[in-house]
DNA sequence: GGTTAATCGGTAATTAATTCTCTATATAGG
DNA sequence: CCTATATAGAGAATTAATTACCGATTAACC
């Protein structure tokens, strides 16, 4: 996988948390975040590390607004659900505006995750890179097949899949990468739930039933692809300005 | 990469092609398709063809709303949009729903592909068997380290970069697939264009400027990740069924 | 120090998307 | 043949998301 951002995820300050609820008791009454608005978030992030790099100190609305092509107003209204805040006349301070993102997202500080399935995709997360800068540490591939299992590159270690329960619970992981064939994935869920696993990210393209407090994102190149093949076929590109941010996946 | 979908994406016989417009001269005043329906139609496609397979020969939008967890009228005007029409008491005829929804994406007929990039993900991508049932036919794979170019596993071949131009007009591809580093990524786009491709499938992270009428599609895995470490971290399921469709990417 | 220009933050309006309600209709069963 | 019922289809109503507008505020400039 490529991509190779500046991967500088400093430990931030956690701000107050912005987002309205989340008092002490993070659990109850989260007034529940837009979806699109989390999903711009990389984008915004992104820019401002690499703006800060460059030794930029502030930034506004219209700044961010007119390198992404959107409007203004929303980018306000983002940051302005993830706890940013700016001053008039200069926007916001890149110093604390980005740990503020870091920290709402959850990237102040790597996640420990397993990958399941250590086929061609499962081992392409594996030694994907640019994680760091996500908040992502992919700390080891589990698989069913003997003949992968073992040392690979870069020192990611590929385990029996007859490990991920008691592996899972004793290092405490907490993400599941699943990559494993449809059939399996279902299975290998609740494996990984009952390992004490409260995220999945899934790549199988099944449709997973969980116990209630599981998160799952769903990773559907089908979707994707059906955009992209329609819009061929029908010779319509998205809008003037090609496919912004929030609407693709 | 996993999945093992049923695939038997049979020859539709493409119906008037729903949606609207699309009369004879397929290039005008098109009313912008919601972006959320087509990303839900893959599932709907899956769906039918299983229960296809299953023998049954007709369903309805009850049904299909009661197995994804959707609301029936949405599924009902997703149908519409796609050209699909039921009658009352029994619902949509299997038997032309799937050609249908099958001719509506473009997937009635495979499209010719090139993989652009032979790192892991992109050899995960040509390798991958499932695309068949999604109307698309991975070719070859271009890459610009000589050590990757000759015959892959299944009779896939990797070519140098140079020949991507050459290739892609003389076999009329008109759809790459980038997974090229980030940095890379804007000038492959560009020869990709200037080789007469008219859609991008873009998994570099890179923000694409194209000329008008190319139609990209980002697979931005940092935006999935932004939801999924959002809602781990402030532990958070997504809806109380979790994570229906059009939401996810 | 006053003035100007840019920007945030809040509120209202618009637009898009989903859900609700109702009617007509075709099928199955009696 | 007649009735009961599940369903499509159309349009209204709701909800979510985006965009437009308007003061208030702060830094920069003269």
């Amino acid at each position: 996988m490529p991509e190779a951002w500046e991967s500088d995820a400093r430990t931030a300050t956690a701000r107050p948390c912005g987002a309205g609820g989340c008092d002490e008791k993070a659990e109850m009454s989260t007034p529940p975040l837009p979806a699109p608005t989390l999903r711009r978030m990389p984008a915004y992030l992104r820019l401002l590390r690499a703006w800060e790099a460059e030794g930029r100190d502030t930034v506004s609305c219209t700044h961010l607004a007119e390198a992404l092509g959107l409007d203004p107003t929303l980018i306000r209204k983002d940051l302005q659900l993830a706890g940013g805040s700016g001053r008039p006349k200069t926007g916001y301070r890149l110093a604390e505006l980005v740990p503020a993102l870091e920290a709402f997202l959850g990237w102040s500080h790597p996640s420990e995750a397993f990958v399941i399935g250590a086929g061609n995709l499962g081992l392409a997360l594996l030694h994907y890179q640019g994680f760091a800068a996500h908040g992502l540490s992919i700390v080891a591939a589990f698989d069913d097949d003997a003949r992968k299992v073992g040392t690979s590159s870069l020192g990611k270690r590929i385990f029996p899949l007859a490990k991920l329960a008691d592996l899972g619970q004793r290092m405490g992981v907490r993400l599941g990468i699943l990559c494993v064939p449809e059939a399996a994935a279902q299975a290998v869920a609740e494996t990984c739930c009952a390992a004490g696993m409260r995220g999945l990210w899934n790549f199988t393209g099944a449709r997973l039933q969980l116990p209630e407090g599981t998160v799952v994102e769903d990773i559907d190149l089908a979707q994707s692809l059906a955009l992209l093949s329609h819009r061929l076929s029908h010779r319509q590109a998205p809008h003037p300005a090609a496919s912004p941010i929030g609407t693709a996946p």
